[in-house]
DNA sequence: GAGTCAATAAAAATGCATTTTTTATGTCTA
DNA sequence: TAGACATAAAAAATGCATTTTTATTGACTC
């Protein structure tokens, strides 16, 4: 239609953009996406819109409702709670593993990728570069974790980053973890870099647990919770 | 259309079914899934095929190719091997947090689940009932890991079982691991009931080695490689 | 006023006809 | 014979009209 649709299918440009809007927030949790709606707005059938949120639910991207549609994903705090933890977790072991695996040129992405972390972390620029930031940040953390040798752990790491991302943008919180992340990032790519596994598990543990307990702090306040409450879909 | 449609919408059915005759290994590897074949097969419109195959597709059960269709994944060797080193990472960390989480009801369940299992998995009964002792099979290890307490670990132990199912389904080695399995549940069992988490893990290491290693020797053979030859469609 | 029930509106699900793209076939040329 | 090109056939992708299901509204009963 309008620009390029050069390779790719109708379906997967919707599931992209959906995508994109999920994760940075668009939606409030549990609110419904009618499809027809959707496919309006992006000036396609209903068809392209329906296997586009087939594939986000299977991602768990969003929820979907047999008979009763789609909404976007429910947030609560138990939810991040285990997710936070599951990632601490799966991605410690990532990190051990790639550690294991240790070579030159891995060694030399997580540089350079923390390079590029920092150049865009500047405080003066950070304001209006978010979006290069969150890109920048998520690929020095997955600089490190790269030489694990295994495509599922990545996928999985990916796939917890995704939905943590997604509590980050839905509450705001993102200005903090740029912010003082700075510091600890550079910390944690020397603790990698030196060899020590536990002591960099322990780095990457105390690293995503800032995140986890800034918003853990969130969720307590009053306001906050309004801000999360929309017609529920059973 | 034919039974009951009861609540489940046409493309879910689709799901269903494609994803068993995927898992017990109906499709070769790399073979063509061809949309309207499958519409026609099981009277229903293409579009709930599409539905059915995008959401396979995110689960890694098909490969999707853009504007080609979809095919049944490829299997190789080395495909297998971190699959199968994956999923004893992954599910050593569950097992180490369910015991960690120790109750009475879990234990029991485990107790419960080896139970069934070991009735399946009788030497005389067992040539009929394959699909019953996968069954149980599969719900005794998610017994073991259940109390992990994060419904991401035991999804992503799912989804690595699933796919080393289609793997011991295709290969026609499940014979074996039902075979001489009787044995080692028992004792994997004990060992996890017993409480030393390390040695648990060994346990469970060396029983997903075992299969690990004899689809491994199967690969090195000339005639099981020629099974899996199909059109590959880049 | 709470609870049924029917009627209506809204939304999801579905099938099919059409369009677009890919793949296969065959002819011609260098 | 290998490559380029055109043509035809097959398959995927798409939109829309229709069907089916769910959600809403409001009258009616106890």
């Amino acid at each position: 239609m309008s620009d390029k649709d050069q390779k790719t299918t109708r379906a997967t440009m919707v599931y992209d953009r959906l995508r994109r809007e999920i994760l940075t927030g668009q939606f409030r949790p549990s609110e419904k996406l009618r499809i027809d709606a959707i496919a309006d707005s992006y000036g396609v059938g209903n068809n392209a819109v329906r296997e586009a949120l087939s594939r986000l639910a299977a991602e768990r991207l969003v929820d979907r409702h047999e008979r009763r549609g789609f909404t976007a994903p429910a947030m609560g705090i138990e939810d991040w709670q285990t997710l936070a933890r599951t990632r601490c977790l799966v991605e410690s072991l990532a990190l051990r593993e790639s550690m294991n695996n240790r070579t030159d040129a891995w060694e030399e992405r997580i540089v350079v990728a923390y390079h590029h972390l920092s150049k865009v972390g500047k405080a003066e620029k950070f304001r209006q570069n978010l979006p290069d930031w969150n890109k920048e940040h998520r690929n020095f953390h997955r600089a490190l974790i790269a030489n694990c040798g295994s495509h599922w752990l990545l996928e999985f790491c990916d796939q917890l980053a995704d939905q943590a991302e997604r509590y980050i943008y839905v509450s705001n919180i993102y200005r903090m973890s740029a912010r003082d992340g700075q510091a600890e990032h550079r910390a944690l790519m020397e603790v990698v870099l030196d060899g020590d596994i536990v002591q960099a598990e322990a780095a990457l543990v105390a690293h995503y647990s800032k995140t986890l307990i800034a918003l853990e702090e969130l969720f307590q306040t009053e306001e906050f919770l309004a801000t999360l409450v929309v017609e529920e879909v059973d």
